[in-house]
DNA sequence: TGTACATCAGTGAACGCGCGTTCACTGATGTAC
DNA sequence: TGTACATCAGTGAACGCGCGTTCACTGATGTAC
């Protein structure tokens, strides 16, 4: 074991292991013996379990953010007032692009079949990647982890405020609060949908017998989203 | 105390305690003080923890699909295809009037402040149920309590079926896998912002001072899954 | 009507277990003189 | 070059605690004869 993979070792491990059972169900025992080092490890690298579970955030929304800072500048020099449509395509293209470039990542696979070659039927690493930050981003929105909550506001609230900022002028003739609505019915059907990615997947292969991907999803949920959030205007009669 | 309200004590504890924290996080101690009962007395009634959270759900979903039943029946004598509109109306007015006509429950409060009138900023009792069953229904999706998916898929999923075929057939232009993910994007903006409907009016009420009320949250989201779910139908270019 | 027994809701105390955390310790590596 | 000390990643074992569950028991009510 090289100088110091530990630390990475029990990122790797935690991070697949909150995703799957969410921050009180999974035991510092379990992590530490799934990264294969000693119990002690944690509350001697990290201090504390709630501080893992941080260090987990922090290592996936940092560099997110800062993509997500840098696609939005590209954006911003074609035009100071980029359309809904622009904006939820550089968010989600940066949100599926995170999952190729971590190839460092140990890969830690807690799935009960570690069977799957890359082009058989399972779901390739960059995919996992991606449905694990979404589904550790419905834990921190449902879980009730008070800390979590405050780190990330703290850490990343400012990238929050950004976007949701150029989401608004983006759809001036929405009033205040129509657009908080839709802005969390988005954000819904996002978290919820690409965190379950996984059960939908094989309930289309079941009933259908047809294949899907993370992309095949975005592209259905992006038009999706941007209907919703511009023309449902008015009420519909029955 | 009369004959036998603990089963109902202990329930009313439960559902309120769960909704708020999760079932992980919410121990027998915590729920039988707050009911006033011995801490026996929930695997006297219920056998264990588990079958409590499957009781809570069987109270509150049990009534709940019989009503939605019932309403679709009187849906179906007008027309034989309802529209989507009409089919979500009848869902949302479903989970809306459950709170109301549940004069029975005990109404234990958790909430640090339990002094709001039923006229103050506060929101009243009939609201504070719905919240509590959509926050519930949230849990169910992503607590990993496989037994209790298993409880109500063996319950209920003839209710939920018979919902989800309706509604396909009110769309039949859309092919079944858009069908399906539109379902997901549909369940997650309603999940997702009605369990969150407190943190979400707290914001509108402090940036904007603007009172919402479950009602009016309902009055956008209909329209807005309607629109989703109908129109958005081909990709749109930037 | 009286007695014996059965049923049942509820109780108080204890059980073993797994949890997060702590602590004294080891052994390797770097640094000062 | 050699020695003494400091630093630091990592370890093994134990700590106290809160958890869900169990069990022997109580006391009220109903039932049979």
């Amino acid at each position: 074991m090289a100088q110091s993979d530990t630390v990475e070792r029990i990122l790797d491990a935690a991070e697949a292991l909150f995703a799957e059972r969410g921050f009180a169900e999974t035991s510092l025992r379990t992590i530490t013996s799934t990264a294969g080092v000693n119990l002690a490890a944690v509350n001697y690298h990290f201090g504390s379990k709630k501080e893992l579970i941080q260090a987990v955030f922090a290592r996936f929304l940092t560099p997110f953010c800062r993509e997500l800072d840098a696609s939005l500048n590209s954006l911003m020099e074609e035009s100071d007032k980029p359309t809904t449509g622009a904006l939820l395509k550089a968010l989600f293209q940066t949100a599926l692009l995170r999952g190729d470039e971590a190839g460092l990542a140990l890969n830690i696979s807690v799935s009960s079949e570690a069977e799957a070659t890359d082009s058989g039927s399972g779901v390739n690493a960059s995919e996992e990647k991606v449905q694990r930050f979404m589904r550790l981003l419905g834990l921190a929105y449902n879980q009730s982890q008070g800390h979590l909550r405050r780190f990330i506001v703290a850490n990343y609230g400012d990238h929050y405020r950004r976007f949701t900022l150029l989401l608004k002028s983006s759809a001036p003739q929405l009033d205040p609060i129509s657009f908080y609505w839709r802005l969390y019915f988005m954000l819904g059907a996002t978290v919820f949908t690409l965190s379950s990615f996984d059960s939908i997947a094989s309930i289309l292969k079941e009933d259908f017998s047809e294949d899907t991907s993370l992309d095949a999803a975005a592209d259905l949920l992006v038009p999706a989203l941007t209907g919703m959030f511009e023309n449902a205007d008015e009420p519909q009669q029955t």
